[in-house]
DNA sequence: CGACTCATTGAGTCATATCAATTGTCGTGG
DNA sequence: CCACGACAATTGATATGACTCAATGAGTCG
């Protein structure tokens, strides 16, 4: 199973041979975008939904006074605007972080999908549920947690999110510190003084401009990561010891 | 059109006679809870579907270091737990802030309303895209707001929620400094602080210990408040000069 | 003329320092 | 549970310089 799509809707139940067939068809053509692109903005109404092949994109608000709040980050088998169609249109902008691959699904194919195929809509829902059960956590991480921890437990997240999906091997996140200030919260000045001083203690290491991890279990350990709000029922069991309960 | 869940329902879209009827039928009996009293715990995966009819209870989690993280606040005409089953188990809890009245309704019953109510169903997923919204908007309100300005931003939203269901008649927010604090992510002492900073500003003031707004214009414009995110169809235009924008 | 090298420029990003503002911690009393 | 005070820690604001990298264009050589 190499379709990222696939793999993450595995998560939330089996599937079959026959909606594994279907899933490999949504996701046949992909368009690259550059990175820093808008997607979609606050206020459309697409008549196509967007999934995220490859590559790092986001959910994001812009506030009069110009600075950037990141909600969400796509990673790659995320969609990133299922269900525009019931609230009528947007109220965030989504765009790309890193280059990306893009599928563009027309909405009748989504309903197909609903109509049709029981087990992937419901891998859809989950998804959808998934999704707020991580924008909780991310308050949480935000209201609760000094920003190095917190900064940490992202990167954990990712991590096993990515590992979620077949994408771990060779981990690196390519955010530049703007993009990871935006995220959490915090000024750029900061995330820089963070950063150093996670890769001071060996949490993290640099590959370039990319932050790496040499030992996941220590940085979950630092940020009290608990994997089980990713509700990821056949990847958590492999993690072994991942994470600090 | 007394019925909470009909008003609140009816922001997504028109509801015919037989839908309010059904509705009605759902709500009739209720029972009561004491303030801060637990409804769900993490981890369980309970086989009836909560809603609240009067109070204000919330999602929430507790933390390795003792302290407590407020996610939601449940009002009139929200479900406290209308997914778990697609989900399995809660990751988190539920329970009472004020003094509440919750309707226990069956799972099947909820499963009846999706098969044989379209226009229910539909405005099911709709408050659960509109709870994803609220999420995102306290994200922002987190990272990027004053705290000052988060916690109007906070009242703001809850006295526009309590409006669209009819029920902004005699506005005032009964909850104690400590439960603000756990909302907003500060310490109580600072919640504190803040209090008294608003309520000498004329922003807030009180009834008893409960914060009641004198004009909710000004607090909506010293807190950047854009009500677009609640998606509320039938309310904003009712609300004018409302907001900001 | 065309292809190549190689300074120059400028945008974007990262690193660091200093000072100020916000927020947390602790303690005390109503 | 609320109010308030004193002090400490975290984080923001501002400024500056170094570094990378792509684009440009002048000069050199075949």
């Amino acid at each position: 199973m190499q379709n990222v799509l696939a793999r993450k809707l595995s998560n939330a139940g089996t599937l079959e041979e026959s909606d594994l067939i279907r899933l490999e068809k949504l996701t046949a053509t992909c368009r690259q975008l550059s990175p820093k692109t808008d997607i979609i903005g606050q206020g459309d109404a697409p008549d196509r939904v967007h999934l995220v092949m490859d590559g790092v994109a986001c959910r994001y608000k812009l506030l009069p006074d110009g600075s950037r709040s990141i909600m969400a980050l796509l990673l790659p088998g995320d969609f990133c605007d299922l269900h525009v169609a019931i609230l009528g249109q947007m109220d965030h902008n989504i765009g790309t972080l890193t280059q990306c691959d893009l599928v563009d699904i027309p909405r009748s194919d989504i309903e197909e999908l609903l109509n049709n195929y029981p087990r992937i809509a419901r891998a859809l829902w989950w998804a959808t549920l998934v999704d707020e059960a991580v924008l909780r956590e991310w308050l949480v991480n935000m209201g609760k947690r000094r920003s190095d921890r917190q900064m940490a437990h992202l990167i954990c997240e990712v991590y096993l999110r990515l590992k979620s999906v077949g994408r771990s091997e060779d981990f690196h996140l390519p955010l530049t510190q703007e993009q990871l200030a935006d995220t959490l919260g915090i000024t750029p000045v900061h995330a820089q003084r963070i950063v150093a001083t996670l890769k001071q203690d060996n949490l993290i290491s640099m590959a370039g401009r990319a932050i790496t991890v040499p030992d996941i279990h220590a940085l979950c350990a630092f940020s009290g990561f608990d994997p089980d709000y990713l509700h990821l029922k056949n990847t958590t069991r492999t993690l072994g010891a991942f994470g600090v309960n």
